[in-house]
DNA sequence: GTCTATATGCGGATAGAC
DNA sequence: GTCTATCCGCATATAGAC
């Protein structure tokens, strides 16, 4: 558990990251809280943004790699029989949260970043974490439609983005912060999560909009 | 259609803000594209931040105002009968989209603007947005809570929650911009969202995990 | 690898003429 | 109400001694 300054930056950076958001947190306040002078952040990263890139490459590589093993598990299990959704949408939001616990204090705040990052309007940065996602969207995608074969591809793109919304909503800490409850179970929160996502994504495609309400109001 | 400096310095700001967030948008890029000059922000609003409270008081005020006359019409029309889910949530995720469509293109970017103040660390700017939205919670909670009986009341919080973030991530942007289909049309976004909250909301609550993930893994 | 000192620029806000 | 000019602080990044 040596400590050397790579490392610390990388927490300390995650945390405030985390929670005042990457535009807001400046390098200063990331060097003055992890004792280490400001410009070892250059000199180990070699700017602000690769920083962040480097923050979530540590914790993403591990969380999109058990979401591809746990897939394939279960595509090996399921002999040409179809998967159940339900252990679709586990292998995909399960991961984040395991290892959030495994992690302890140190990836704590990861979540968090996690939903953030979501909603940066900084294309780089997107485009980083999209790579990163590239492949565990395709073979998701692709397990989605076996198990909803009734569902137009392009109704299944659109469920897996809002799964995806919920999703990040949900790591983003708006939820616990608002919630009476004054210290929310992380299990309790991902299980009522998997339900929501799993009654989403099975819902019936042919429902139409009640006629009450239009959207076409010419008003005026 | 008189543009006076203050509707300019408003629709200007509104979008870039949309764009490019709050903090990423200095003063000087809304006064510049607006074509007005860099000190007449503070004089007819005092502040940035005030600024963008006066952005989203605009259009938050009739969007709010839209759903709860609309929920106030269903439990009219409803004599002590229940009201059916879904339009209850018709009752909230359509107002967002029919004044959008109804403010053509000075609202365009607005949706999007939404979803990134959800994400906005800044304190003072959600409690803005979350005092707006205060009334409407309620409301909508209690008429959820009637509407599932069988569920505890915690747990719509919590699906609540996921719905609001579902709507949040897709109003982003995100989803259309990663579309294959290059021009999707918001009545269908609308439906499947409105589809996929229902589906969520009415799920099974006694659903549980499968045993082959665990979340507690002691692993090390 | 780590430090100090500094280059260089942009940010919000305001004073005061018109 | 609108303009110019400016205050003042903080940002990232780097140069160069140690």
């Amino acid at each position: 558990m040596k400590a050397d300054t790579k490392t610390i930056i990388l927490d300390v950076a995650e945390r405030l990251f985390a929670d005042s958001g990457f535009i807001a947190t400046s390098l200063r306040d990331i060097t003055s809280e992890a004792n280490v002078n400001l410009a070892s952040v250059n000199y180990h990263f070699g700017s602000k943004e690769a920083l962040l890139a480097a923050v979530m490459e540590r914790r993403f590589r591990p969380i999109n790699e058990a979401r591809l093993q746990l897939l394939d598990k279960l595509e090996a299990h399921a002999n040409n029989k179809t998967i159940a959704l339900q252990q679709i949408i586990e292998a995909l939001l399960i991961p984040p949260f395991q290892k959030q616990m495994e992690w302890g204090k140190s990836g704590e705040k990861f979540l968090k970043l996690v939903g953030h990052i979501h909603s940066e309007n900084n294309d780089e940065i997107r485009v980083l974490l999209l790579k990163q996602f590239e492949t565990v969207r395709e073979r998701f995608t692709k397990a989605f439609e076996r198990a909803l074969p009734n569902l137009e591809p392009s109704e299944i793109h659109l469920r897996f983005a809002f799964l995806i919304g919920a999703m990040a909503f949900t790591m983003m800490g708006t939820i616990t912060s608002s919630n009476p409850n004054k210290s929310q179970e992380p299990e309790q929160l991902l299980a009522s999560l998997i339900r929501f996502c799993v009654g989403g994504m099975t819902a019936s495609s042919s429902a139409s909009m009640s006629s009450s309400i239009v959207l076409n109001g010419d008003s005026k």
